[in-house]
DNA sequence: CTGAAAGCGCTTACAG
DNA sequence: CTGAAAGCGCTTACAG
């Protein structure tokens, strides 16, 4: 391993000196930076970071939170795995690496991302049974934080717009000549908002076109995923049969749907109309095609992404940015008098 | 932030008597060590991973090379991202973290590997236009690696029986009846040998069958989406219609000839069979159901993350495993007289 | 069983 | 414009 002082005993100046050609500030004759560069590359020097930090304190490192358990898509998630991947990407291109933050070994996340230095963190999904409380810490030492999934005091949010979301499911439906519509919320905590803020817009619009919800139609998931659909359904579908169509809360769920319809004889959408949400990549070749709505991955990544730039170099931020998801209208949605 | 020397000062002992407890390592009287670890858990120390990695050249952070160029699912691979995920859980329970490498501002993997002074590495996708030699500097200096697509001389590589699966296709078809079957091949480059495979068990199987397999049958994907699947099979179709089954070398290539199909009033599976690679999620909801190949994504990431361990420890490793793909039957190919 | 010394590779004031 | 000194937090021989 070449280090700086052998830069500068090639070159015949000090070690600071050569740090600063390295960094590109202080001030030395242009030879001399030339000439420190030169020999660099000649002897094939890479900077060790660990070095770096330890007097720096900064580890041009983000933590990642990402433990999509109980969504059964590990990172094929339909939202997560693009806000990954673009955010992934912004921070590379501003020189920083991303690391996963976990909590093994009983150590917290906030520990682990002590551990590793990190200078900042994004929260994409954490673990299902994730305590709140765990963010803290962050909050309270200041820790430069974003968060795409979860609400948390303090920390700014970038996420969608489900509200609005669930206001033009139920609409739609309406102007399609539905009333008797099904809820399929995913689970409640307080970590995940995302249900409940879609059931407060799915609401608003039924009250807004003068009907109003049918309590009896609501049906909770445990997870997100297909089986949790396709079990609440059966609930549903067995506790009552006086619906035309339903809203799912993840077009995952909405496949278990599918999956249960196809194997009672239910016609979709002849028999039952349905609309999702994420438009999973799948929704476009499932039969028939699943109406549904768009996170807006690659602007909440890239919002996400800059709303951390601006708390490393201490630009305050807002705590909350929504952007509204797009609605996919395909064909599973019947038109009825 | 609490250092050693923190809790040298609060219990009376020297550094390097907190650091050989913390350890676990060296002698000392069982009162000093609990004394010690006490007065850590008291003082909330976190050990600093940079200093360590400092002084002991150990980072215990393992690079991943994940740059889905091209691919269009990001980490929403079928095969790659349920690679990542579970090589992930095994890395995290032996106490390691996960970094991406990247080639950013003109740095190698093998560049960036050591500028954050990784311990190891596994190649589970490089860039489209990654050359191969990015790899050899990993080789030369023996740093611990695996790779679970890309097959590199003196790396070991954990990866699917292309071949055989290749094999199964063709005989499943013609023991259902088909002998004129189209193969559509992915990109076929220097990095990723799957294609190749493929066609190789591929053709065997017609050659055992007593059949000879129709090169004007044979069309390359430009790479492994959905709309090279589709345009592919429309220069096929173009050429002749004369085949009534297809095998398509991955799900979402398949999907793209499925897309054709049903744009051109060819149907499926009446009018052509068609079998897939990969048993993408989307497999399972498709009409029809796409018959296709599951990979064995765990036991692959089970095993690289061993033989990355192994190396880890000095163990040798053997240059190649491999696992067979399961087929999946589902619907989508058609009994023929 | 315990500690003094030196070093890992880099950067930050500060002095000249 | 350049460098000597000190320090970041930890560990490794080595000595006692």
């Amino acid at each position: 391993m070449v280090t700086i002082y052998d830069i500068a005993k090639a070159t015949g100046v000090s070690a600071p000196t050569v740090s600063k050609a390295l960094n590109g500030i202080g001030t030395m004759t242009e030879a001399t930076r030339n000439k420190i560069l030169e020999t660099a590359k000649q002897l094939g020097y890479e900077p060790n970071m660990s070095a770096r930090t330890l007097t720096t304190k900064k580890s041009h490192l983000i933590g990642v939170v990402y433990d999509d358990t109980g969504m059964s898509r590990g990172f094929g998630h339909p939202l997560f795995s693009v806000l990954l991947n673009r955010f992934r990407e912004q921070i590379e291109q501003a020189g920083y690496d991303i690391i996963f933050l976990s909590r093994h070994f009983g150590m917290s996340y906030f520990a682990h991302s002590k551990f590793r230095s990190i200078d900042g963190l994004i929260i994409i999904t954490p673990d299902n049974d994730c305590p709140y409380e765990e963010f803290l810490p962050f909050v309270d030492h200041k820790v430069p934080c974003v968060s795409t999934n979860t609400i948390i005091k303090g920390i700014c949010t970038v996420i969608t717009e489900n509200e609005s979301g669930g206001y033009k499911a139920a609409e739609y439906f309406i102007k399609k000549g539905h009333t008797k519509i099904a809820f399929l919320s995913g689970p409640r905590n307080n970590i995940s908002f995302a249900a409940e803020e879609r059931l407060k817009g799915f609401k608003k619009a039924f009250s807004d076109y003068g009907l109003s919800f049918d309590e009896n139609l609501f049906e909770e998931c445990d997870f997100w995923h297909v089986n949790a659909g396709y079990e609440a359904f059966k609930r549903l579908y067995s506790r009552t049969k006086d619906f035309t169509a339903i809203f799912a809360c993840s077009d995952l769920m909405a496949y278990g749907v599918m999956q249960f319809a196809e194997e009672n004889g239910i016609s979709l959408p002849d028999d039952l109309s349905i609309i999702g949400f994420d438009d999973d990549s799948i929704s476009e070749f499932s039969k028939p095609h699943l109406t549904t709505f768009r996170h807006d991955a690659v602007k909440i990544a890239d919002m996400a992404a800059e709303m951390l730039f601006q708390q490393l170099t201490d630009i305050p931020v807002p705590e909350i940015i929504r952007f509204p998801a797009e609605f996919i209208e395909r064909d599973s949605v019947k038109l009825i008098k």
